[in-house]
DNA sequence: TCTGGGGTCCTAGGACCC
DNA sequence: TCTGGGGTCCTAGGACCC
């Protein structure tokens, strides 16, 4: 190995690990429950103990064997494996269903990635059941599969839940190899392994192959990553853009992005869909009313600013538009969203909704460190309040919402 | 497959500035 | 007043990921 995981290093030389949990939120559940070990466990969002409402989250494999499948109906989950309190049949299968906790969630998935920053330094933490780690400052290669399974082990031992781990010298091929052999599984593939490894594999396997992309590529006669790995260059990015280039590289087992930690989120959202489209423009502005507290729940909690204020609007059959409008520089202004967002949707009126979003962007987080205060100086007109202070770089005039609520605003020096 | 929620990145056209 | 080209920002939509 060279000097450890710099910058330059050749991507071959890197062993990149991907740990992703095996059905998290139903390990979690039994967790907590041992009683529910070896039993069909399903997680159902917006499910309540004893209704049929909600969609499936995660179904452990065992309730997956009766056809329980993830975004599926719990009415439908509930068809293909019962309740013990209404199974018809005394000696059928039941399922134990379970409605979603993420606060808890939330504190298992701590556990784990602390386990992965201790044995790694370098940790991406993309979701909450999933990371991908750099130890080629670490190990080699020879020592990579016995690593692996003692990490296996130690979450497993330390935390309660099983994992599954895929080692590559690059993070795209990691991720395949984590899920080849799920549950509990655990694959390494070397650097001279990698090109035989994916070659046979399902072009929808590969990370940016989603339906569209898989049914384009099967139209265009390629099937296999192989056959991918096989395509004129020119010919994917003029049909894909740059993610052609991406899906052409991963197919061939290159992919040089460093496992670095995930940064500030670009965006905040939250949505809400309808049982059934409404047209209603009471229920509309209540739903709205609901997202805008939640968003600027969070906005503010995290002292986060934001520039760019968005709706998303969802008709049937599912046509999603969005329509946004920035500001001259940042705030966090729970009145002005209001404001804006009830401006936006009024293009929508009298058109069925089915789902409804709202989003801040262009954000800017003031908490961490006020070092960039060097760089501000406050405007000798205004008042001296500072905290949760809109911020203009450009010195300028707010839209006339806006406006009211610049208690004090800074210019740039 | 008929559709839940929270995100990211890319593309393309238009406005605006120099 | 006619006119070139580059850069940046904004907006909307699309595909993808977990």
């Amino acid at each position: 190995m060279n000097d450890g995981g710099l910058p330059g290093v050749p991507s071959e030389e890197r062993i990149v690990l991907h740990v992703d949990m095996d059905c998290f939120y139903a390990s979690c559940e039994r967790r907590r429950d041992p009683s529910l070990r070896h039993e069909p466990v399903v997680v159902g969002m917006g499910y309540e103990a004893g209704e049929a409402h909600g969609a499936v989250a995660t179904a452990s494999y065992e309730a997956r064997e009766h056809g329980v499948e993830s975004a599926q109906a719990i009415s439908q989950a509930l068809n293909h494996l019962p309740r013990a309190v209404d199974a018809d049949d005394p000696d059928g299968a039941v399922g134990h269903y379970r409605p979603v906790d993420m606060a808890y969630y939330e504190s298992v998935s701590e556990e784990v990635k602390t386990v992965l920053h201790e044995v790694a330094d370098t940790v991406r933490e993309v979701s909450i059941d999933e990371a991908y780690v750099d130890v080629s400052d670490r190990l080699g290669w020879d020592g990579a599969p016995v690593f692996a399974r003692n990490l296996k082990a130690r979450i497993h031992e330390e935390v309660g839940v099983p994992a599954s781990i895929g080692v590559a010298p690059n993070m795209s091929t990691a991720k395949i190899a984590s899920d080849h052999d799920k549950p509990d599984g655990l694959v390494v593939v070397t650097p001279d392994e990698i090109r035989p490894f994916l070659a046979p594999l399902d072009v929808k396997r590969l990370h940016g192959v989603g339906p569209v992309t898989a049914r384009e590529l099967r139209s265009m006669g390629i099937e296999t990553a192989g056959a991918l790995a096989q395509t004129d260059r020119h010919r994917l990015v003029d049909r894909f853009g740059a993610r052609g280039g991406d899906i052409h590289d991963y197919a061939r087992g290159h992919d040089d992005r460093e496992v670095e930690p995930v940064g500030e989120p670009k965006s905040l959202s939250n949505e809400s869909a309808f049982t059934e489209p409404t047209e209603n423009p009471d229920r509309i502005r209540d739903r709205l009313l609901t997202l805008i507290k939640q968003v600027t729940t969070r906005t503010t909690q995290h002292n986060v600013l934001y520039k760019t204020i968005g709706i998303k609007v969802v008709t049937p059959p599912f046509d999603v538009h969005t329509r946004s409008h920035s500001l001259s520089g940042p705030v966090d202004d729970p009145a002005l969203v209001e404001r804006i967002v009830l401006d936006l949707i009024e293009e929508f009126e009298e058109r069925p909704v089915r789902k409804l979003g709202v989003r801040v962007s262009n954000l800017s987080f003031v908490d961490a460190d006020q070092a960039s205060l060097d760089d501000w100086e406050q405007s000798p007109t205004e008042s001296n309040d500072t905290d949760g202070t809109p911020v203009q770089p450009d010195g300028g005039t707010a839209t006339e919402n806006e406006r009211s609520r610049q208690t004090s605003v800074f210019k740039f020096v």
